[in-house]
DNA sequence: CGGTTGTTAAACCGATCGGTTGAATAAGTG
DNA sequence: CACTTATTCAACCGATCGGTTTAACAACCG
């Protein structure tokens, strides 16, 4: 897994279980216990997923006694939804472009080329 | 690996060259071998690459003689977005109603109570 | 102090991942 | 037809993943 930061951030949010945990934690901070008691796999486990969205920046963790108490961190979000939009629009843009190629198509139906290969 | 939908688009995306992949999509389509160029990996590995982003829905393919163009597909995009905005939100008024309760204690500055734990 | 609670470290295991090589398939081109 | 081009399939490999068990560590409680 390449560690570079949205890496890091896509691939904690690829497990349906840290999804789980992250939306909880949108809700109220909660210590490791907490967070594994409602999955049946052991709190160790659930563990070692915190440990996957903490270094991904997406929780970080105070100290309440022996307790580590698990906060959300909204920034890493920014971060995403940078990327995303970024291509969504240009995809978008490009959609938008073909339907008005399309449109003027319509308009003066196919002079001469097959418009297969448009160009090299 | 779940095989959910947004666990699919987020695995799909934790890994860089897939992302540059789905960037170079973003401004045009492109074959197999286009997108194999400049990576130093074999064409095969590019090949499954694509497979990947195609099953999580970020790709979609046609055919043109012996050639698979790829197509970026945008929709994919809202279903992370809203994931993402829904707890983005939460933890964001989380966030401001916590400064709220802080203003608040500078306002009337420790009654009583230690504020360490403040309900079960 | 000893015991309990909360959390993590270490070692291990089967499954999956990203990559390879080699061969097969598909479809144009001579 | 044989030949090149584009893509995929199959088998394999080392690394990582999500999980376990066992043990350690940390900090409160009596």
């Amino acid at each position: 897994m390449a560690d570079d930061r949205l890496s890091r951030v896509f691939s904690a949010l690829a497990d349906p279980t840290r999804r789980d945990i992250v939306a909880r934690l949108a809700t109220a901070d909660a210590t490791v216990n907490e967070l594994a008691e409602p999955y049946d796999v052991t709190v160790q486990a659930v563990s070692k997923h915190i440990r996957v969205l903490e270094d991904a920046g997406l929780v970080s963790r105070s100290r309440d006694a022996q307790r580590r108490p698990c906060h959300l961190e909204g920034e890493v979000f920014d971060l995403m939804t940078k990327w995303i939009e970024r291509y969504r629009r240009e995809a978008e843009d490009r959609f938008r472009r073909l339907d008005a190629v399309l449109e003027k198509m319509e308009e003066q139906p196919v002079k001469g080329a097959s418009a297969k290969r448009a160009a090299s």
